[in-house]
DNA sequence: CGCCTACTTGATTGTCGTCAAGTGGCGTGG
DNA sequence: CCACGCCACTTGACGACAATCAAGTAGGCG
């Protein structure tokens, strides 16, 4: 790192991997324990980053994956006419760089929504572990596949689902995000802006708060502010997945 | 492949990887001579497909990668409503199926929209490749990664640009890839449908039609049934990259 | 207290999807 | 060999959804 000038120093923690709550969790489920002490000692120190700090730049030179252990992350372009595309965010358990491999460089600025923690996994050590562990490399490929399948849906849902679809579709996404790390389902915030949600599904801004109000009007959700209560799990799942019948959408409006 | 009755089976043709001209390409440009003979003793046969024929469908249990050695094919998904969405089209030099590492079955199903052969490669066999070898692992986590920044900058595309740009951006796209693999950069034959290319840039058939009527009525390229020519790649590009001045557009439609 | 930013709400426009009617190439069968 | 029908594609008319433009509201922070 010491010549890394593109990516922002953080005062180091004290704890290491050991004292991660997520231990071994960062490289996915389903390694032995065998596997994660291999693995903790070539995990680095920990950084915090303050809300719109930066974590990396579009560009810079790539060293290192990041492992998202507590707030949010947005990793975004910046497109020639000076608009900002979110290609993604981040929770706790999310690993970011992977697209930085290919080129050596991050292809994606990234930055913190809100005070952040993440672990710093230097790739060259990654790649050294994963020769010497079957099975960390069998997470690091499922790992990466599981990114393209999930990127793959993504895309056919900005490319075939209209302003509504999409913003239940990110509800219950986010709702399914919380629900696996033990939050409440039903009840959770928004770390990102009503700008960050419009750009990451390709809406205009306007259209990201009118729908969401929409959806409050009809009783689905509640949404105060950053504060979203899922009022109707069944409706919001049916409008995200494939809602044939839009009647909802003709009521809604009037 | 005795059990595996999901994928279909095709008479093996006498040469294997040795006889292949793209011989040790499948698995990525950067390969020491040393590595691509380790490659050579894990490629199965390949395989003859006649167009419209499948090579793996949606679901379908997970076990080889297939590399396109001729031809061409499409992935995509049949979404709930009974649409096809095409998800990417692939061309000698690709490999297909990495979606599929993560939950051990097809995430999409795979046509050939032309005779086409491609090597079926053991997915065990690579990844125990990958255990022996520095440079192969390397190779594949570049592929992923390119693999996923592809898709990434694609989502850019069809999130922001609109039907002229998109069309654009495919065409460039296609140009750049047979001009790589040594073809004319500037004529070719498109190898899919219009509505195969309405599902992949998520418009409509006759949007499709329209834009390259009006691309051909500008002069910017040539279309006779499938055959492309590309007749001003300048303004082509300037379509495809960022083009603000939308005047074109507007000129155009009269 | 006041400014600034984030968000909301309303009015209008435009791009693209849908519906509908052609056109043309190609294979099949008479 | 031609006629027919099928399918892919084209072209036109219309309407809908969401973007844009514009104004207004409400928190947060100095």
């Amino acid at each position: 790192m010491s010549r890394d000038s593109h990516e922002v120093q953080f005062p180091r923690q004290s704890g290491q991997c050991q004292r991660c709550d997520r231990s071994g969790y960062c490289l996915g489920q389903g390694l032995s324990r065998n596997a994660i002490h291999k693995l903790l000692n070539i995990s680095a120190s920990p950084r915090l980053l303050k809300r719109g700090q930066e974590l990396f730049s579009e560009g810079a030179p790539f060293n290192h994956l990041y492992a998202v252990r507590s707030g949010a992350v947005k990793t975004f372009k910046i497109t020639p006419d000076g608009e900002e595309q979110v290609i993604d965010f981040h929770l706790p358990g999310d690993l970011i760089g992977f697209n930085a491999i290919a080129r050596g460089c991050y292809t994606a600025s990234a930055i913190a929504l809100d005070t952040t923690s993440v672990c710093a996994i230097r790739f060259e050590d990654l790649t050294s572990l994963c020769m010497r562990s079957a099975l960390v490399q069998e997470a690091m490929f499922k790992r990466l596949s599981a990114l393209m399948t999930r990127e793959e849906s993504f895309l056919v849902t900005i490319g075939t689902k209209n302003a509504t679809q999409r913003l239940a579709s990110f509800l219950v996404t986010l709702s399914n995000y919380f629900t696996n790390h033990g939050y409440s389902p039903n009840s959770f915030t928004l770390p990102m802006s009503r700008t960050d949600i419009a750009n990451y599904l390709s809406l205009a801004v306007e259209t990201v708060s009118r729908t969401l109000t929409r959806l409050q009007r009809e009783t689905i959700i509640d949404v105060q502010r950053n504060a979203v209560e899922i009022r109707d799990r069944e409706r919001l799942c049916a409008l995200a997945g494939n809602a044939v019948n839009e009647q909802f959408t003709a009521d809604a409006i009037h």
